[in-house]
DNA sequence: TTTTGTGATAGATTTTTACTATATAGTTGT
DNA sequence: ACAACTATATAGTAAAAATCTATCACAAAA
C-alpha cells in the first residue's frame, strides 16, 4: 500500500525535474525522496523516472500515470475542503422523518424559512408512521424526527414543539349541533372515521370517541387525511382533522363544515426528536429553536407553540 | 495529512456498521480503527461516526463525505491497475522524433505493422530538424529518434537502421545524360536545389556537388521535399531526393524524371536512437528489432537494411 | 443480575518515515 | 586532464506513526 504523500512526492519531483529541488520545495531531504519514490515504484511496478546525473526525467510510464496522480491529489484536496465546509453543521444533509398526517401540512410553512436561515442545509424528508419514526431515529435511519411522539427512551431527546387542535369535520348538508361552546360534548350515535391504528391520531380519536359516546368506524384503513376528508364529504361519517390540515389549501370550505371543539382534550402534541449523543446535537438544538420561532411567528393562529 | 489507508478504514467501518466487524474484515484490531478513525476525523474536522454502544452510525457529515472517499479509493485502485498495465512497456505512449524529410515517407510503412505487433503501443510523433532530434533526445523531450544521425554521445545508443539511396530528379523536358552506369559523374554547370542547412540531407548534397562539380543553389530555404520537387518540375534546377520520398505516392512520375546514380556515395543512413540508461531500453531494443524486420520485409526494394 | 457486545484507553512493540553523513558518478569549468 | 560541483544512492540512526495486547466502561440482551 502506498500513501498520498508518496503521490505528492511523485508529482513534486516531476514538476521540479530533480529530487533535490523537489526536496527543497517540499521541505524534506533528498534521501527521503529517493526512498519514497522507490517505494512507490515498487507498489506500482513501474519505473517512474529515468535518473540521469544531469536531470530526472519522467519515463513514458511515469508520464502516463502523472495525470492520474495529479487527479487523485486534487480529489483528496477536494475532500478535505468539503469536509471543512461540512464541519459547519448547517452544511449537510439531514434525514428528517415526519408522519404522513403532518408532513405535507407543516413542512411547506417551515422549509422556506429554514432554507432562508440555513442556506446550505438540506433536509431529506421521509414520511413514516409514528412508531417507525421513533424506531428509525433510534436505529439511525433518521437524524431528526418531528411528530406526535410523547414518550421516548433515555437515548432520545424530545423537545416539545406545538399543540395542534383537532376539528370535527362534517358534510355541509348534515345537521350537527354547534359544538364550539359546549364543555362536555355528546356525540353519541355519530359515526366517526379515522386513519388506521398505526397513527397516533387514531388513538386520540379513540379516546375522544369514548369520552363523547361516538362510534368509531373501521371501514377505512389508510393514512391519507385527504381520503378521509372525501369520505366525510360523501356522507360516510364524521372525522377529526388536525388544524394544520384544515388550514392547508387542500381543505375546501364549501364542501365541508369544520368546527372547533373546545371541550375535552381535542388536540395532539408534536415534538422535535433527535438522538441524545448525536455529534450534531448542538446544531439540532439550534434548529429546534429556529423551528419553534417560525411556528410562533407564522402558525400561532393555528397551533399553540410549546416549550 | 491523512493516508489512503485511513480512508479505507472509513468506508470499511461504514460498510460494516461497527468498528469490531470492520476490524475483523480488515484483518486489524479494533483499537487500530479507533485511533485511525479519530486521526482522520481530526484532519477533516468532521465527526464521521456517531458511536453508540449498539451501533456505529454515519453522521450526516460522514454520509456526505462517504461517496467522495469511495471515489478516491476507486481512483487509487485504478492507478495501481493502470500502472500494472503500463509495467508492460509496450502499453505506453512514447515520443518519437523524426526529421521532416523522413517521417512522412517512412512512418506510413511502419506504423500499421507496429500497431499490429504492439496493440497498446502509442507513438507520439513529432518532426524536428536532426540537430534538435539529438538534443531533444538527450534532454528528454523525445524517448526515441529515427533519423540520419551518425555520431552520438556516450549516453545515447545508436542502432543503424537502413541506408537510403538518393536519386537525381530532373524535369521530364530537360536533357540530362543517363547517369545510372557511370562511375564518377560530371554534373558540372548544373544547378542543384536542396533543403536548408539544418538538414543532414543538405550536407550530403553539398558533398555530392563538390565531387561532381555541380553548383548548389541557395534560392530555397525550406524543409519540404515536396516544395523541392515542384521547384524541379518548374525548371528551377535539379535535386537529390531520398528513395523513400520517391517511392511514396507523393511523387508523380509523369512530371519528373528520377534517376539512380550509382557512382559516389549517393545515400544517407538512418539510425534508431535512445538514451542508454532509459528504463525502457530493453523494450527499445525489441522495438528496434521489429522495425528492422519490417523494413527488411517491406522496404528492401527501396532501402538497404543495416545492422 | 449476568452475559454479551460495543467502543475507548494505556502502554509496549513493530513498522514506517525521515534525517545525517557519506559514497558514487556524471558535468562543468579551469 | 583534473578539480569542483552537482546529481542520486546508500547506510545507519532517530523520530514518528501504526498496530497490537490487555483492559476498562458502558449499554443492551438474556
Amino acid at each position: 500500500m502506498a500513501s498520498l504523500r508518496q503521490l505528492e512526492y511523485f508529482v513534486a519531483i516531476a514538476d521540479a525535474g530533480s529530487l533535490r529541488q523537489a526536496a527543497q520545495r517540499l521541505g524534506v531531504t533528498q534521501p527521503t525522496l529517493t526512498v519514497q519514490l522507490r517505494a512507490l515504484e515498487e507498489v506500482l511496478g513501474v519505473t517512474l523516472f529515468e535518473r540521469t546525473r544531469s536531470a530526472t526525467l519522467l519515463t513514458p510510464g511515469g508520464r502516463g500515470l502523472m495525470p492520474e496522480a495529479r487527479a487523485l491529489i486534487a480529489q483528496w484536496r477536494n475532500i478535505v475542503e468539503s469536509a471543512h465546509l461540512i464541519s459547519e453543521h448547517s452544511h449537510s444533509t439531514y434525514r428528517l422523518g415526519v408522519p404522513q398526517t403532518l408532513g405535507p401540512y407543516l413542512l411547506p410553512s417551515l422549509l422556506p424559512s429554514l432554507h432562508q436561515r440555513f442556506q446550505q442545509l438540506r433536509l431529506h424528508v421521509r414520511e413514516e408512521v409514528p412508531d417507525m419514526l421513533l424506531k428509525g431515529l433510534e436505529e439511525g435511519q433518521f437524524d431528526l424526527v418531528i411528530g406526535p411522539i410523547s414518550t421516548v427512551p433515555e437515548a432520545v431527546v424530545r423537545e416539545p414543539l406545538f399543540r395542534e387542535p383537532l376539528f370535527l369535520a362534517s358534510p355541509v348538508d348534515m345537521a350537527v349541533p354547534p359544538l364550539a361552546d359546549v364543555g362536555e360534548v355528546d356525540l353519541s350515535g355519530l359515526e366517526i372515521l379515522a386513519v388506521d391504528e398505526r397513527h397516533t391520531l387514531r388513538r386520540e380519536v379513540e379516546r375522544i370517541c369514548e369520552q363523547t359516546g361516538a362510534r368509531l368506524n373501521n371501514d377505512y384503513e389508510g393514512t391519507s387525511l385527504d381520503t378521509l376528508r372525501q369520505m366525510v364529504v360523501m356522507g360516510m361519517g364524521l372525522a377529526f382533522l388536525p388544524a394544520l390540515y384544515v388550514r392547508s389549501e387542500i381543505h375546501r370550505p364549501e364542501e365541508l363544515r369544520v368546527q372547533p371543539l373546545r371541550g375535552g382534550r381535542l388536540f395532539r402534541e408534536h415534538a422535535f426528536l433527535y438522538r441524545r449523543h448525536a455529534p450534531s446535537r448542538q446544531f439540532y438544538r439550534e434548529l429546534h429553536s429556529h423551528i419553534r420561532d417560525v411556528i410562533t411567528r407564522d402558525l400561532s393562529d393555528t397551533v399553540t407553540p410549546l416549550r
